[in-house]
DNA sequence: GTCTATAAATGGATAGAC
DNA sequence: GTCTATCCATTTATAGAC
């Protein structure tokens, strides 16, 4: 795909995910890029079409996630706390928190308002698509015994609630300074353990 | 305070939930109120002035949510199951998805990612607050061993995640259907239940 | 591919009539 | 209190030069 519209996009997202589609002009775009707004209609249809391409992005995103978690499902041998906590620690920090994920989510904070497509988008990304795949690890832990026996749906539920709304907690909204990110690790790794705790059989 | 003023401020937040502030023009305001922009000048300085009157409202709503807290904090005699999973039902429908709440909640979501301020009252409004709360509800009920023994800060905010996560999935972003609210409510029921069997010590 | 120039609509805000 | 009329800046979008 072409430089300049790369740049054009990633420009846009990052507008849009502080200030939201409406209230971003086609000139707000242009002024950050470098370039006049007429050359902006080179790439794209119209300013719709800018959303519209950002949106299929975030499909994209989740999809390529659904498959990189069906890839890098190994079988577990065994998961002792330290590696239990630290997963997830990295999950908050490289999913939740990672920069352009970010902008994907806050962009979706505002749309999903207005938007039937966004909100959907939204749930699958941070609930459906996470908890579908946290189902089956728990799933082949309580199989394997590490876990005590439970519902592994609910199971995942539970733990996606946690980092979700630790995010929302410490993250969420006005960019995040790294105070915010320091504490919401460590309000994750306590819930962590507490969770491990909870049902572990080790 | 004035009879238009008010019909005024409610259409704005109407309109600021769903689209956000930048997003809606006084002449939008105007029109769906069925008075022209200029006399909305009369009632209010500018356009910000709306949009701060009504994040004072926020902050008074919370102050309001506090003191209700307090006021109604009676001595609690025995929890049962069912008693436990209304209660939580209860806060659900009486307060995330209360129609004037829901329009606040809707409208920081938007306003979070640019104003500071937003950031603060929105994380205010759906965590510390009722965390705060929930917390002296879970001393008093491990003290009289209703609960058994834990941390009651740690038990409130599992509580609060798993609520608050669940009124995201179901019924976050785009007007929730009566569908939404349902599923919501009976994905809680569960979740209430789980809890309560995780903890209660009868 | 990027620019200048411009059209047509819409934005926030004010002055002054009633 | 609410309206009409108006000002001026900004918006989306297009045509056409380079």
């Amino acid at each position: 795909m072409n430089q300049t519209k790369i740049v054009i996009q990633n420009t846009a997202l990052e507008l849009f995910a502080v200030h939201g589609y409406n209230a971003v002009s086609i000139r707000d775009i242009g002024k950050k890029v470098g370039i006049k707004e007429s050359t902006i209609y080179y790439y794209f249809e119209n300013k719709q079409d800018i959303l519209n391409q950002l949106l299929a992005q975030v499909e994209e995103l989740i999809a390529a996630m659904k498959e990189a978690f069906t890839r890098k499902f190994s079988q577990i041998d065994d998961v002792l706390e330290t590696e239990f906590v630290s997963a997830a620690v990295h999950y908050l920090n490289q999913f939740f928190l990672n920069d352009h994920v970010l902008k994907y989510i806050r962009m979706l904070s505002i749309e999903m308002q207005s938007n039937q497509k966004a909100t959907e988008l939204y749930r699958s990304l941070v609930f459906t698509m996470p908890v579908e795949h946290q189902t089956q690890v728990f799933e082949q832990m309580i199989a394997k015994r590490f876990f005590r026996e439970d519902d592994a749906y609910q199971l995942a539920m539970e733990y996606q609630s946690i980092i979700y709304s630790i995010f929302q907690k410490h993250c969420g909204g006005y960019a995040p300074t790294s105070d915010d990110i320091e504490g919401a690790n460590r309000e994750l790794v306590l819930f962590m353990q507490r969770f491990y705790r909870q049902y572990s059989l080790t």
